[in-house]
DNA sequence: GCTTGAGTCTGTAGTCGCTACAGATGGCAT
DNA sequence: ATGCCATCTGTAGCGACTACAGACTCAAGC
C-alpha cells in the first residue's frame, strides 16, 4: 500500500490540491506540519483526508479561517454539530447576499446590452447609462455584503 | 459655485468614494494626476463625472483594466459602441457564471444545514458531508469559471 | 500672534488565497 | 557520470483596495 509516506505530489495528485497550495496552508498553520524523510515531507492518510475535508470547504467557499473552524469542530463529537451548523446558516446566508448582489449587476448589464443591441441613434446606451448620476446617497451601496466595492 | 477647485474630501463625498482609492486610482493611471493647488489636488466638475463612472462601472462588477477600457471607449463616439457592447457581454457572462457557482454551493449548504436540523445521531452531518469523498477527477472543479478554488 | 483642529500630503505595509518564480538539493535510472 | 524529475526554501506578484505613520497646510478662534 501507498498510505504511508506520501510525498506531496502524490498528496496533490489525490486531493486535486496544487503543490504550492499544500505547502501554503502549513506555513498558515490550517495544516501540520508533517514529518520529514530527509528533508522531503512525507504524508499519512489522515493528511489525505485532512486536505480532502479543507478542499471541499473551500469548494463550498467557506474562508480560510473558517475551515480552521470547522477542522476544529470536527475533531469534538456531537457537541460542536450546533456550532458547524451555525457556521454554515452564517455563510450560506452570506453566499444568499452574494449571488442577490450578482443578480443585481445581471438585470442592469443585461438591460444595457440590449439596450445597445436595440438603437444607437445618440451615442452608446451603455455608456450613457454608466455616465448618468442615479439618485440615492451615493454611500448606500458600500455597506452592503459582497458589494463590488468595499471588499 | 463649487465647481472649479474641489478638494479631494469633497470629490470622496459627491462621488462616494473612498479618498485613499481615489489617490489608488490616480497612482495606477485610471484617473488622471489633477492640477495642485500648493500640494493640494485641485478637481474640477468632469472629475466628479468621471469618477462617478468608474464608481458606476465598478458596481457593475467590472474589472479596473474593464473600467480603464470602457473610459477609453467613451470618449470615442458610436464607433466604439459595438465595443462596448461586447465588453458588456463578455462581462455578463462572467457575472452568470459566478451566480451558477454560488448557487451551486447554495444548494449544497442548505441541504447540509437541513441534514443538520434534521437529526444527529451519527456525529454532524455537514462534518460526514466535508469528510466524505465524493466521485469524480478531483481536479474538474479546478478549471471552472469562478471556483472558489484556483482564482 | 499662537494654538487648535481639520484636511491633506507621501510612502509603505497589510488584507485574502493563492500562484509563480529562482536557485539549490535529492534520489533514481541509464 | 549524467540526466532528469521531484522537492526544497524564500520571496514577490496578483486585484482592489484599506490602513496606518508622520509631515504639512490652512482657516478660525482666542
Amino acid at each position: 500500500m501507498a498510505d504511508t509516506a506520501i510525498p506531496i505530489g502524490e498528496l496533490s495528485r489525490r486531493t486535486g490540491c496544487n503543490i504550492e497550495t499544500i505547502r501554503y496552508y502549513e506555513r498558515i498553520g490550517l495544516l501540520p506540519a508533517p514529518p520529514r524523510r530527509g528533508r522531503y515531507r512525507s504524508y499519512g492518510a489522515e493528511d489525505v483526508g485532512r486536505l480532502g475535508f479543507v478542499r471541499r470547504a473551500r469548494e463550498l467557499g467557506f474562508t480560510l479561517d473558517e475551515v480552521r473552524a470547522l477542522l476544529g469542530l470536527a475533531v469534538g463529537g456531537e457537541a460542536s454539530c450546533a456550532e458547524v451548523r451555525d457556521l454554515a446558516a452564517a455563510h450560506l446566508k452570506n453566499v444568499r447576499a452574494r449571488i442577490a448582489d450578482l443578480r443585481r449587476m445581471e438585470r442592469a448589464l443585461a438591460e444595457s446590452v440590449r439596450a445597445c443591441d436595440a438603437g444607437h441613434d445618440a451615442g452608446c446606451p451603455l455608456i450613457q447609462a454608466l455616465s448618468a448620476e442615479r439618485s440615492g446617497d451615493p454611500r448606500a451601496s458600500r455597506a452592503r455584503v459582497g458589494s463590488p466595492l468595499g471588499r
